[in-house]
DNA sequence: ATGACGGATCTAATCCGA
């Protein structure tokens, strides 16, 4: 018999100040393992009692102060801890783990926090926007030496295709939707023959968006979202992935982060 | 203007998100 595993990951926005909503996606939607982005919180205060009341007892993190931080909270056991710096800055935005089961021998599960690039998508004036490059380089070349099952999830900060933002044309020189930005993403994607798990279960000519602005009056009347947050999977894994969802009901939850989890069903 | 909100920190004004 194959062994089911959901997979979810979620940009929290602060993981101290949403434990509701946390305790309730746990609660709720109850995933195996969850993959946290800019948790926003040091590691000796990462709320590690809430996790493990709902049955997350393995946890690996890394998190700084103030900004990013991301962490992987699992009710099956992780081993082999890893961490990367694709930013070359020491920023907490990866962390990794094997899945220690029978079933998952050898799978590897990568948590990546991709930088947003600033405001402006023009090197000169805006650093950031190099930076985020310079990660999207690394991760390249860090995929061509992947020699194991892997998943690689998070959020990316790309929106990669014309219907994973609401606008094609007026996002096209916006940061996310940038033609670097889209091309460099698609060799960090031919680099390790990765699949785009939710676009295996919905159609490139569908919408399909996981993160909404705060600063919209009324975020679902208006739906001008992007697709940031990705999993991906190495080709010897791909026929395992037997669902995958948004779950967009979680943006509309009291005091939401701005992003909307996503989780992908497993059989291993 | 797509849209001006929301979290963390030197608890005030600033950085950051995208």
């Amino acid at each position: 018999m194959p062994q089911n595993i959901s997979i979810a990951s979620w940009n929290i926005n602060s993981v101290r100040a949403r434990l509701d909503i946390v305790e309730r996606f746990c609660k709720e939607i109850s995933p195996d393992i969850l993959c946290l982005q800019e948790t926003k919180v040091i590691d000796t205060l990462f709320p590690e009692g809430l996790f493990r009341q709902f049955g997350y007892r393995h946890m690996m993190i890394n998190g700084q102060p103030m900004h990013h931080g991301v962490a992987i909270v699992s009710k099956l056991p992780l081993i082999n801890r890893r961490v990367e710096d694709w930013q070359a800055n020491g920023e907490a935005r990866h962390i990794s783990a094997e899945i220690g089961t029978e079933a998952t021998k050898g799978v590897r599960l990568d948590n990546v926090y991709i930088p947003a690039g600033g405001e402006v998508p023009d090197l000169e004036n805006n650093p950031k926007f190099g930076q985020k490059l310079a990660f999207l380089g690394r991760m390249t070349e860090w995929s061509k030496t992947v020699d194991c099952p892997t998943i690689l999830t998070g959020d990316f900060n790309v929106a990669p295709l014309e219907h994973d933002v609401w606008s094609h044309k007026q996002l096209v020189n916006v940061v996310s939707h940038t033609k670097v930005e889209l091309d460099l993403l698609a060799e960090l994607k031919a680099a390790g023959d990765w699949t785009d798990i939710a676009r295996e279960f919905v159609d490139p000519s569908q919408k399909l968006y996981t993160w909404w602005s705060y600063r919209a009056q009324d975020w679902e009347a208006t739906d001008k979202g992007r697709r940031l947050d990705h999993m991906w999977v190495t080709p010897d894994l791909k026929d395992k992935a037997k669902s995958h969802v948004v779950h967009k009901t979680c943006r509309s939850w009291g005091k939401p982060s701005d992003h909307a989890p996503i989780m992908t069903e497993f059989a291993f």
